[in-house]
DNA sequence: AATTGGTACAACCGCACAAAA
DNA sequence: ATTTTGTGCGGTTGTACCAAT
């Protein structure tokens, strides 16, 4: 297998894209789309290989690209999604809309990874560092119990990632279709500045803050999808949600099997939290994402029966795990909605609020943490 | 004013995978 | 069934910018 490099033909440039090779790209995507990223450049007038175009598209000049600094929620999101997925940065950006998988993994090597590290936090396992000498008991093992839930989740979440693109897709070549003619629509960056976007990058656009809306796996770990811990409940007859889960709803794309039920594999949600990091800031977290929107219509646009029948059974399967892994919960997630969890959601620990997660995110200073709370330094 | 070190981010590289031939 | 092609992804590099010295 492997193939050649495709950008090694003599001639191509390399390097930073330049305000006429913008332009070139944007007014061929606009009037013919991308189609064969390959063939385009020579199509395009560009000299440049088909990777690179493609690149510069997705990550610097598509119109639905949000740049600028990540809001409070947006780092909050990140650092709780990494610390479920780990470097799966394209996985991540998928609850991030609007901000590119390259984005997202620069602005974690530059800010947040240091940041952790300084507090004394492994960026890689989101834990104290001390804690990860801990080896021998319980807490490996529910570490593992956790690492499986991960690797369950990651699978879904790829799925759901190539669901959303495919749904951009269409979406896109839809809007393209009905907006020939009009760049202001596709291209509204461009257009407004009279520029592209590289040449007002350092414009400084207002940001909205925004809430990691599609929470949804975290709101159901700590709510929907977990049985109580009390004993009796689950067990292997008529199964809580998480039975539901591992069962019925196993991910489309995952070959992982568990071997243990879920509710056991739950059994502990407190660990389960600290593992992906308890959310903080409540304060800031109460406008709604502007991509919202946009979200729900992937949801709606997964219900598409056309789409079903694109992708097979699956869909159908995934469209379920999709609203039965949703809390009704609207805007972010905050410690005063996963109390509201709790109370019905089976969640019992208030305390989780108080992780490091959160100490990150509001402290430039203290850095103790809270004493059972998931971490202490 | 020049140099140095750090930061931010665009872009490239190479591998992996899926679909097409 | 095998090979080729197109694309996605994560890691890494290059460079512009800025602040401190």
């Amino acid at each position: 297998m492997g193939r050649s490099p495709c950008c090694d033909k003599v001639g191509l440039k390399k390097g930073p894209w330049t305000p006429e090779e913008d332009q070139k790209l944007l007014a061929y995507i606009e009037e013919h789309g991308h189609g064969s990223w390959r063939a385009l450049p020579s199509k395009a007038g560009l000299q440049r290989c088909g990777k690179s175009c493609r690149l510069r598209w997705t990550n610097y000049l598509r119109p639905d690209i949000k740049r600028g600094k990540f809001s409070l929620q947006e780092e909050q999101t990140i650092i709780q999604l990494h610390a479920l997925l780990g470097n799966r940065w394209s996985a991540i950006a998928t609850h991030l809309p609007k901000r590119t998988d390259n984005e997202i993994k620069n602005y974690w090597n530059t800010h947040l990874k240091k940041r952790l590290a300084k507090m004394g936090i492994d960026p890689v396992t989101h834990k104290p560092k001390h804690d990860a000498l801990v080896s021998s008991d319980g807490q490996s093992k529910s570490a593992a119990k956790l690492s499986h839930m991960a690797q369950w989740e990651s699978a879904r979440l790829e799925a759901e990632a190539r669901l959303a693109r495919e749904s951009k897709l269409r979406s896109q070549s839809f809007q393209h279709h009905h907006s020939s003619g009009n760049s202001s629509q596709v291209y509204p960056e461009a257009s407004a500045s009279a520029a592209p976007p590289s040449l007002v990058k350092k414009a400084a656009t207002p940001l909205q803050p925004s809430s990691p809306q599609s929470l949804d796996v975290l709101k159901a770990w700590t709510g929907n999808s977990w049985p109580s811990t009390k004993s009796g409940e689950g067990g292997g007859g008529t199964g809580g949600s998480a039975n539901r889960i591992a069962g019925d709803l196993e991910s489309p794309t995952s070959t992982l099997t568990f071997s243990e039920p879920m509710n056991v594999l739950c059994e502990n949600p407190k660990q389960m939290i600290e593992f992906v990091g308890a959310s903080g800031s409540s304060d800031s977290g109460m406008i709604k994402e502007e991509g919202e929107q946009e979200w729900k219509g992937l949801e709606s646009s997964i219900n598409l029966p056309e789409f079903k029948e694109g992708i097979g059974n699956n869909a159908v399967l995934f469209t379920s795990t999709f609203h039965e892994m949703t809390l009704p919960l609207e805007g972010p997630w905050t410690p005063e909605s996963l109390r509201a969890t709790n109370s019905h959601g089976n969640m019992e620990n208030n305390d989780m609020e108080e992780g490091f997660t959160s100490l990150l995110l509001n402290s430039s200073g203290n850095q103790s943490l809270s004493d059972d709370g998931s971490a202490q330094r």
